[in-house]
DNA sequence: GCCAACGTTGGC
DNA sequence: GCCAACGTTGGC
């Protein structure tokens, strides 16, 4: 038997992706990460098979939109190495790729969205990162009750 | 639009 | 190695 999967929360730009873009494409790669602490969690700790919160940052509303699964094992992260992409990064080399990512598939879409104000609410949402002032990482981990609190408010609110 | 929080860069 | 300056993220 493996263990319980890990849980983790990704943060989008529904302007630049949305949760109907992963849901029209299926899975996508995770790609445009240009964070360290982002790019370890989805090198070394992702696990194909593990659930995905999806975030809808910077917009309005904000919300947990949706749920996806890790679909790879990490890989270079392409963009990183085109010099037309917006993440073209000189320094990442292809024989020593400086950026990883996995692809992420698309599950389900909640049939609301979980919006951050209500998630602020949730007792059993209190220590989550997405919550703390001033957490910017765009790659995170979420704990099984955070996973479990979050699952069981997209249900009650479904509709 | 503002700005706090945070990460990165580069001069020393 | 320190840290000021700068750039980015992303909530408000």
């Amino acid at each position: 038997m493996s263990a319980r999967k890990q849980a983790w929360l990704v943060k989008t730009e529904p302007d630049v992706y949305s949760i109907d873009d992963l849901a029209r494409d299926g899975r996508t790669m995770w790609d445009g990460v240009r964070n360290y602490q982002a790019r370890n969690l989805m090198r070394d700790d992702m696990r194909v098979g593990d659930p995905v919160l999806i975030y809808h940052s910077n917009t309005d509303p904000m919300a947990i939109v949706g749920l996806g699964e890790v679909a790879s094992e990490a890989y270079p992260d392409p963009t990183a190495f085109d010099k037309k992409d917006k993440h073209f990064d000189p320094k990442s080399k292809a024989d020593a790729p400086t950026w990883m990512l996995v692809d992420i598939a698309h599950v389900e879409t909640f049939s609301v969205p979980l919006e951050r104000d209500l998630l602020k609410q949730q007792k059993a949402l209190e220590g989550m990162m997405l919550l703390a002032k001033g957490s910017r990482l765009s790659v995170q981990p979420v704990t099984p009750a955070e996973l479990r609190a979050v699952r069981a408010l997209a249900k009650k609110r479904a509709r």
